[in-house]
DNA sequence: CTGAAAGCGCTTACAG
DNA sequence: CTGAAAGCGCTTACAG
């Protein structure tokens, strides 16, 4: 019923094999061939079926992504960036939403959809150096998006926590506040992340002649808003002193920042505050919220590029390990003026 | 170099057919036959190709599902709830978010993913009445979700805005509060929601034999956080006299809450608040958000069979249109300590 | 540059 | 119940 390229063959006048190279643009045509078969492609509304090339090629065009969630704004805006990486490629994406705790994250890894996709990007909570070699048995191109390196043995980018975390930090000291609090979280595994960013806020202080005080680094239970909320209220009513909070999320930093301003405290002119994530709500908070930006954008692009050179280049190919820079983004939270602050760019 | 249907033909010692039957589950098989097809199929570790399949069935076992994006939290949960859907009729999804505005929506239509889906799920906003006709001349089968009516010319699901509407608006008169501000937006063209909500909001003034006053509808300028926030700020300002607050969704609710306590307004004390869509982050604000919770889950799972029934219908079945039920999700902002009240299930 | 033919892995009438 | 064969639409050596 559909149209297919014998027709198209029929109908310029050219074989299936002529036409099949102007479809895959192949160079060495007459420019007049190539025209009357694409005036057939036109006339005929000719579109190639994807199954019979897949099944040829042995490719499906389309990549999984596999995530906790699509309902944490986190992961939604990773999911967003990965399907406009992939779109520039020309592939689609599926996503698996698998739920949080490790059992599940290594179902996911043999998950059903394993044979549509041609490849997998798994943001992994969970997993760490000691899977490595799990990693490795799975057959499926795969990229991993996330803190816990696995010794160069998966491909892998991750993002500038530590310099991001520096430059947030510097970002408050050099605004002249003393005495800055680091609010991390520990729920989930996701504590490498946290760790790496702990150490760009120590690497901050030490670059600024300060000592470091274990009293400024406080731990919420949970990396939500609600989190972040409890830990400040206990922060409060301990009557700890501090002037500036570098929050190690943005929803940390949100509830930590609701609870500030119902104690009257001003934002920013008594406590400054900076997040790390540059989630979409950020720009729309009272006040906005400054934080540092882990350019979801080039992660997945990178992401997208890595899992196709591993899908063309088979499992032989050394892995690729890749850090993208970070964008410090300075808001009303942590004075307004100022510019935004562009991080280094580092690979592994 | 994969496994196929040949192998464990040749393994299992049965035709290729008969392995084909044991895949597809067909009735009329000894079953040591099954069993031995069975045990070659483990052996060998096989899995159908999906590919192929498709090829020779003309279906690929994904379907579409356009939403403008994927960072608003209203899509991401439709999302999510879409997914769960399929994947339990064993579909996977390919989500296509498309962007805001009109020609956007158009253009998704006729988008490239089209060829590798058995149909779409389009969640639009700006599609009227009069674009039946366009909707009727896609070939792809095509469920809608939104809140605009095609004259029954396209299959439709639909949430219960007006008697969600009319509950909430209910609940808050229950309480004794008798100046109930209605807070809604016209950005977009998601206008169709947004009357039908007030529909429901009026009728439930005029059950509670209250006559409506128009200077307590309040239009914003946009349907997030900001919008909210701005339109009570300038109410306040306004010294416009009320005690609750029917907002049409829930980020215009939390703006306007935040906005209140700012301004010292104690919730729910002096002001009781609902709002509509039950997102998740209700749960954690403070105070929890009492909202209309549209069930996306039935939602979603009336778009995935009724997508299903149009696939396997073809075009000549007469179209469908369902209205799911909700759930009014009393939480603090409007008292607390009520329960939840279940809302009629109608369908057209 | 172009044509005829094989084959990707599966399902499904068609015969037994 | 089961087998041999055709064909879904495409790409790609292989010959010209």
């Amino acid at each position: 019923m559909s149209v297919t390229i014998r027709d198209v063959a029929r109908v310029s006048g050219f074989s299936i094999k002529t036409v099949s190279n102007v479809i895959n643009g192949h160079p060495q045509l007459r420019p007049e061939t190539r025209k009357r078969v694409e005036d057939a492609i036109e006339q005929l509304g000719y579109r190639p079926n994807l199954s019979a090339r897949n099944l040829r090629s042995g490719r499906s065009g389309v990549i999984g992504l596999i995530i906790p969630d699509l309902t944490t704004a986190y992961f939604a805006e990773l999911a967003d960036a990965v399907m406009r990486a992939a779109a520039e490629r020309g592939l689609a994406v599926l996503i698996e939403p698998i739920g949080s705790g490790r059992e599940n994250e290594l179902a996911a890894l043999r998950g059903q959809h394993r044979h549509m996709v041609d490849g997998v990007i798994y943001s992994s909570l969970t997993l760490g150096a000691s899977d490595a070699e799990l990693l490795k048995g799975v057959d499926t191109p795969l990229v991993v998006l996330g803190d816990t390196s696995f010794d160069g043995q998966v491909d892998r980018i991750t993002m500038a926590n530590t310099s991001g975390a520096r430059a947030a930090t510097e970002h408050l000291l050099a605004a002249g506040r003393r005495r800055v609090l680091a609010l991390a979280a520990h729920e989930g595994d996701i504590v490498a992340s946290a760790e790496l960013r702990l150490a760009g806020y120590r690497e901050a202080l030490e670059a600024a002649g300060l000592s470091f005080d274990p009293n400024l680094v406080c731990y919420a239970d949970s990396w939500h808003r609600r989190g972040g909320a409890a830990a400040m209220t206990k922060l409060l009513k301990d009557g700890l002193s501090f002037n500036a909070v570098f929050a190690f999320n943005d929803t940390l930093a949100l509830g930590a920042m609701r609870v500030l301003q119902e104690a009257g405290v001003r934002i920013p002119e008594d406590v400054a505050i900076v997040g790390f994530d540059d989630l979409d709500e950020t720009r729309y908070s009272l006040p906005a919220l400054s934080t540092v930006n882990p350019r979801r954008d080039k992660i997945a692009k990178a992401a997208v590029e890595t899992l196709l050179r591993r899908i063309e280049g088979g499992a032989e190919l050394d892995a690729r390990e890749i850090e993208t820079d970070f964008l410090l983004q300075v808001r009303e939270s942590s004075g307004g003026a100022l510019k935004g602050v562009s991080g280094a760019n580092s690979a592994a």
